[in-house]
DNA sequence: GTCTATACGACGATAGAC
DNA sequence: GTCTATCGTCGTATAGAC
């Protein structure tokens, strides 16, 4: 009970709680909420199935928290972006590019989690809203260096947020579908940016 | 045992076949497949919990079934746009436009369905394997409009099956975040097929 | 802090009466 | 063809030993 030791204790916890909400992260969206049996994240991360519950009330606040967790690596992500010394195009392209990178897979699972907390009868409403304010803060994130771009004369006019919407919505479609299909498309930044770009290589797409 | 008897109860059999499968279709999109339970899907459709298992094998069974059925529509609907009597941008106007009418909601509820069963545990390889080919085959109709309308010089110069999987990924990620949203985007069809189109008209998004 | 054993409830599927 | 009652299984959550 020295000091020493309780500071070992927590580094314990803290290690263990990591290692859970990693290993249901990827099982949750791989399989889905419903799906995923306590069972499979505790085996995953190589505990038994009773220490799962001295971590985490239930099942359910460890979705919560995982969610809670996308989110917020995704705002530092934009946050990344937008300090980054570099026109506001780089930015994007910078965004675009680690956004497809690592494992593609990985992106797109946790796309689909947070899609699917937001129709899940799971969650209860407020927390979903909490979710949607997020992703909110994400779109503005990258709204406000639309705009950037904008001003440089880089992209094309318009509702900063509703660029960024299009933005997202067409490199999460993308995504979604590249890690499906055998043959990905050669995903490229640029033709993503595309649509952003005011008009000086409509040829782009042959390239 | 008449004839006319025997035709009554394939009637009835049929219809009762439609009501569920139509309930699932709701349940299963809203919830998820492990989150319905086929007694929910019975009590929706009106009939006692024991009766469903004289019409589906299964949950699975009826799980398949309906992901075959939303496809099904889709690639009808595509090609009644394809017969359409008007130009390539008449007949994707038309497309978009029908694929974001009714039930918003509805839309969105059917494509994050098909996109669950893709990465679901509950449905066999071969069987995902289908759906991925019966996808594309809609992605391929949608490509054949596009080819014309690059002839007709509407659209811009590019791979017809890509063009067609980029205007898709975007009209869908939109459906899906316009659904969620209280006060949704503005969403125009003529916003959604300005990536397609060749540049006449960069100041759109500002209408 | 970690484990095994178990209580308890929920759900898919079946049996059998009408 | 439709229903109610029930079985069997699985999974969450807890209890209690180490």
């Amino acid at each position: 009970m020295t000091p020493k030791n309780e500071e070992q204790f927590k580094d314990i916890r803290d290690q263990r709680q990591q290692e859970l909400r990693r290993s249901a992260l990827k099982l949750f969206s791989q399989k889905g909420y419903a799906a995923t049996k306590v069972s499979d994240i505790t085996s995953n991360a190589k505990l038994s199935h009773g220490l799962f519950y001295h971590y985490f009330e239930s099942k359910e606040d460890l979705y919560v928290k995982v969610i809670r967790d996308i989110l917020q690596d995704f705002i530092k992500l934009v946050a990344a972006a937008t300090e980054r010394n570099s026109t506001a195009l780089g930015k994007m392209e910078w965004l675009t590019d680690v956004t497809h990178a690592g494992s593609i897979r990985e992106g797109v699972y946790r796309h689909i989690l947070v899609l699917q907390a937001l129709y899940s009868d799971h969650i209860n409403e407020p927390t979903k809203s909490e979710i949607v304010t997020r992703y909110k803060e994400a779109v503005s994130g990258i709204a406000h260096i639309i705009h950037e771009g904008q001003q440089e004369g880089y992209f094309i006019d318009g509702d900063p947020e509703e660029l960024a919407t299009y933005h997202l919505s067409l490199a999460h479609g993308l995504l979604i579908w590249n890690a499906r299909t055998d043959r990905p498309l050669a995903l490229s930044t640029d033709k993503v940016l595309r649509q952003l770009k005011v008009n000086t290589d409509k040829g782009l797409m042959n390239e």
